[in-house]
DNA sequence: TTGGGAACTGAACAGTGTTCATAGTAAAGT
DNA sequence: ACTTTACTATGAACACTGTTCAGTTCCCAA
């Protein structure tokens, strides 16, 4: 064995990687990678070569621990989910319950780079997510709701939040790449509503102020509490049946 | 120059097109071409080059006239829409004309291959998809709706009919390539949420026969009609400020 | 010490979006 | 009629992409 301290002599070529603590390649550590390169570089740019450079490694170490990159995408997606919190059912307050878990949702796909479109795309049906299903689920079957409309609710939610914060993303994006601040975008986006011929587009420009916010808080919450009042005016009935009743 | 109907001397190499009837590329043909692509190969597989090789032409000629290949995806979105019928607004029967937009809306996201993957990502706002959103406005406007719900709405609709198509897309996607019937898959994945461990997922399991039916017309329905109670109940409200008053 | 098996490498394959100098074509100017 | 001009289309190239696979390297059990 190699004696510590000793100058390798030239005519043995000293091993291509010194000894010392080679942390074993792992999915974790994948994923954390990917998720570094996510935030560097962002979802376009996000690739199996970056993730191996990243790493230190070559591309192909990576297919021992992954199949695919689809399967590595499937697993940053269930990571996003770690830590989520889905309280305790309380039919008093699920309304609440039900909004603080969207905000939280939607907080964290804004929290890094394109989450939001890792998120689309991907159905929380693995054994992982199971849990943040079934509790949001709880939350709202303990208000009342009548099966049919809870089996679509959990669906209806996550495609809102995923579906607004996407949104929210690719303006971010567009004024990433032009270079122009959120406040900038917004104001030429609305004036442009404001500048349409007003007897073709009446409705678009008596709104242009108010089409896109300062901060798009306020057009998620008004959105929530339009599904929220939407669900809640289940609350009690009987399952509703295959034809839906008009006005 | 060349005598007609006289054969080409060998040493002169003969025009390397002949003259006949060049038809000439347009943007139009280009993306029809990108559609017949779509069609066949699916979003995922969809290239500059396999549009190129659809009009016998090379690639860079594309190029001349689509400045990218994100340009032409915004092309085939916009195109989506040609042909979209949205009703004179009926202030008696919005529900009903805004149902028959977001049907018709999903059946033509699911009308062709991986349309609902090409409609992710766009925001309607291209000039030539405005006067669709101004007449869905124009819709709920009629119904009266307070201004900032209006302001909300269009959105709302969109993003639930087009994450609702996404899903589905996805799923056909998924028995496409495991080589499946639908039929196959819905069962296997109700039988998945039955046999979960009650104790841990007692809502799952109770709702395993519904949480995916046999056609999803229905879900799609109880949804949209979940929407729609959220809006209607804003009929006549004053715009709702920014604190939201529970329960 | 000697396998054996897993982890990792490097090179390759087929495909991607995009650019660019060049060749061809058709209309406009002289 | 001939040249100039403008423009379209070409083919080759560049720098990437996901994925595979024959080898090498490494560590641990026998």
């Amino acid at each position: 064995m190699t004696q510590p301290d000793m100058p390798t002599p030239p005519w043995e070529r000293p091993p291509k990687r010194r000894a010392p603590a080679r942390v074993p390649l792992t999915r974790e550590r994948i994923v954390d990678a990917a998720f570094t390169v996510l935030d560097r570089e962002g979802y376009d740019r996000l690739s199996m070569r970056q993730v191996a450079a990243e790493l230190g490694v070559a591309v192909s170490a990576l297919y021992v621990h992954v199949r695919d990159k689809d399967e590595l995408l499937q697993l940053m997606y269930t990571r996003m989910f770690e830590g989520y919190e889905v309280p305790e059912p309380d039919p008093e307050r699920w309304r609440e319950q039900v909004k603080d878990f969207a905000r939280q949702a939607r907080e964290r796909l804004l929290s890094r780079r394109d989450l939001a479109k890792l998120a689309m795309g991907h159905v929380p049906f693995t054994p992982e997510l199971l849990p943040y299903v079934e509790r949001l689920m709880a939350v709202l079957g303990a208000a009342g709701m009548p099966r049919r409309v809870l089996a679509v609710s959990g669906d209806m939610l996550s495609t809102y939040i995923n579906g607004f914060a996407l949104e929210e993303s690719l303006w971010q994006q567009r004024y990433r790449e032009t270079d122009t601040s959120w406040h900038k975008l917004r104001e030429e986006v609305n004036e442009y509503f404001a500048s349409l011929p007003p007897d073709r587009f009446p409705n678009l420009v008596a709104l242009s102020d108010i089409m896109m916010d300062e901060s798009n808080d306020y057009r998620f919450e008004l959105g929530l509490e339009i599904i929220l009042r939407g669900l809640a005016s289940y609350v009690g009935e009987p399952d509703p049946d295959e034809e839906h009743e008009e006005s």
